[in-house]
RNA sequence: UGGGAUGUAGCCAAGUGGUAAGGCAUCGCCCUUUGGAGGCGACAUUCGCAGGUUCGAUCCCUGCCAUCCCAGCCA
């Protein structure tokens, strides 16, 4: 049964925990994750990362991934936000079956846990500011000095504890504190805040609650009571462990999750920082959550990404706890690898030149067949119809040509991909010297590309007829940052000086007439130009607006570059 | 200067007390009716540094260095 298709990923050091796991028969040999999200903002790459990771090491291992709304923060959340991550994780191609949750589910039961705290005398309401919590917190070097509310009866702990939840205080005025120890080398132990006030809707339990649970208290919990086995998050959680197990140990719960920290995504000339992001969009430096130039998951989609693609970069990046940069080309090379299987091609000149070819006939009736995709052999062809004048891109004629350039200039020949051979006889300036015309002669002999006579054309060229194609309007996107670390700026500036100012250019491209029936979300190769998709938004019918989602490789462009 | 982590090529990343996988990028060559795709090849005498243990260390030990995270009533 040994197949290279299902030859198992390579190993990261979450399966290795997992395994030696299941042959202990830890968890009675199950595996269950969890995809916690706070409905904040909206999916981004990092969140591709840590969905691919959950979701796929479930599956692995015959376990189940919850998808888990983490809302203990009225204030910060919203509807629209669950609604964009719950279409982003399902675009990506997960299922969480029926196990939709929300932290808020718990409200109730951590409301219980804390009480229980309260009764066993390691919790108690403090009445500090929080200025003078922050004061006795002490500093990293420092101890924290015990808040004098530290040693209260159960009773008046109970007594304020409700008051608290009956919105007898104002906001900010009490907290509950978990007693640990004040002296902790670790602040996250230093009398963690258990419950703070809050009087604001949340968007699922109304105005039922007053108080809210911090992340801490949750998490863990959340974990146990819906059997998680993993629960796997980023670094910057690695602190808070020793509290996330304090909870669920002084809790004596029935079953204790294991965290497990990896190191979170970050990628060149771009930002995943959801704050950078909503900032991003707030004072509109992008059009939206899911402008294309966006890392986020419905940005790549309305670029024209694939979920298949996205997967295959959370394959090849791995999972490890040292923090790393990933080349944004390995992003460019799982989508080019992708849609260079599934995409139609088309022709579509970018940047027009008119070529006249002098000895082709007006008004002629020449169907020329094209094939819809190499790579995909049920595909089949299409005809394009030719014409006495076309146009080709500008970059395809120089009039004094470098050495190896194979395309046109004056006296060469070159094929016109699925026509004909032309050799360029004239060339036509404007009063500033700008080449705004060719005048050509084609062999009638070479149609369908090839002659008969055997010889040898280097070059082959893309063209679209001036006669019989349609224009549509098409947009370049660029790196939406300048610089490699967007981050990494000097003193008084911020990633928005690192914005590129040319990250969208929006042309008008003349295009074969069969790209106009593009509907939404259709992908395509523009031969020698790049990878394609009619925008989700703003296409209508019969009048599509593409979005360039990846260039093809450029060889020539290299060469000259040197 | 407290605590927690991390360091293998330009970028990711396997790996083990027995002589450094793989991918991206890069560079050659072949092939090609997309300068695309594809094929072939090159690319770490060395694993942050310095010592030690060992027949043998990237792996074990000691020390050092560098980087990241933590002082929200955010997650």
């Amino acid at each position: 049964m040994e197949n290279k298709d299902t030859q198992p990923a390579s190993n990261n050091f979450i399966k290795s925990i997992i395994i030696e796991d299941l042959k202990n028969n830890k968890n009675n040999g199950k595996v269950h994750t969890r995809f916690p999200p706070e409905p904040n903002g909206y999916l981004h790459l990092g969140h591709a990362k840590s969905i691919c990771l959950n979701f796929g090491l479930a599956k692995e291992f015959g376990g189940l991934t919850n998808l888990r709304f983490d809302d203990t923060n009225p204030v910060k959340e919203d509807v629209e936000y669950v609604d964009s991550i719950i279409e982003d994780v399902k675009w990506l191609g997960f299922d969480w079956g029926d196990r939709l949750y929300y932290a808020s589910d718990y409200f109730d039961k951590l409301y219980e846990f804390a009480l229980q705290l309260i009764n066993d005398g390691l919790a108690y309401v403090c009445e500090q500011t929080p200025e003078e919590v922050k004061l006795y917190r002490g500093t990293l070097t420092e101890p924290g000095r015990p808040s004098p509310f530290r040693d209260r009866s159960i009773e008046e702990n109970l007594e304020l504890f409700k008051k608290m939840t009956n919105g007898e205080f104002p906001d900010g005025s009490r907290t509950l504190r978990a007693k640990i120890d004040m002296s902790s080398p670790n602040l996250n132990m230093r009398d963690p805040v258990i419950y703070r006030i809050k009087k604001a809707t949340h968007h699922r339990t109304g105005d039922k609650w007053c108080i809210y649970p911090m992340y801490d208290f949750t998490h863990g919990q959340s974990d146990m009571l819906e059997g998680i086995t993993h629960s796997i998050c980023t670094l910057e959680f690695e602190d808070h462990r020793p509290l996330y197990d304090w909870y669920l140990d002084v809790l004596k719960t029935p079953c204790h999750p294991q965290q497990i920290e990896f190191a979170r995504l970050n990628i060149n000339y771009t930002v995943l920082s959801k704050r950078k992001l909503l900032q991003l969009v707030k004072e509109g430096y992008v059009n939206g959550w899911d402008d294309p130039r966006m890392p986020t998951i419905s940005g790549f989609r309305r670029r024209g990404y694939t979920p298949q693609s996205i997967r295959d970069f959370a394959e090849r990046i791995g999972v490890t706890k040292a923090e790393s940069t990933v080349d944004y080309s390995v992003l460019e090379f799982c989508i080019r690898e992708d849609l260079n299987k599934i995409a139609q091609r088309a022709m579509a000149v970018v940047n027009p030149l008119k070529v006249t070819i002098e000895n082709y006939p007006e008004d002629n009736e020449d169907y020329l067949e094209a094939i819809n995709n190499p790579e995909d052999s049920n595909s089949g062809t299409r005809k394009i119809r030719f014409s006495k004048t076309i146009f080709i891109e500008k970059d395809d004629f120089m009039e004094e040509p470098p050495k190896k350039y194979f395309r046109l200039a004056p006296g060469k020949e070159v094929r016109l991909r699925y026509a004909y051979f032309i050799t360029c006889k004239e060339v036509i300036k404007d009063e500033n010297g700008e080449v705004v015309e060719l005048i050509c002669t084609y062999d009638p002999a070479s149609r369908g590309g090839n002659s008969p006579d055997g010889r040898k054309v280097q070059g082959t060229i893309h063209w679209v007829s001036a006669e019989y194609g349609k224009q549509a309007e098409v947009r370049l996107y660029d790196n939406l940052f300048l610089a490699e670390d967007p981050d990494n700026v000097e003193e008084g500036k911020t990633f928005l000086d690192n914005l590129n100012p040319n990250s969208l250019t929006t042309i008008n491209a003349w295009v074969e007439p069969m790209l106009l029936q593009a509907k939404p979300n259709d992908k395509f190769q523009f031969e020698r130009v790049g990878y394609f998709c009619a925008d989700a938004k703003d296409s209508i019918d019969g009048k599509p607006v593409f979005n360039r989602t990846v260039g093809l490789r450029d060889s020539w462009a290299k060469m000259m570059k040197k």
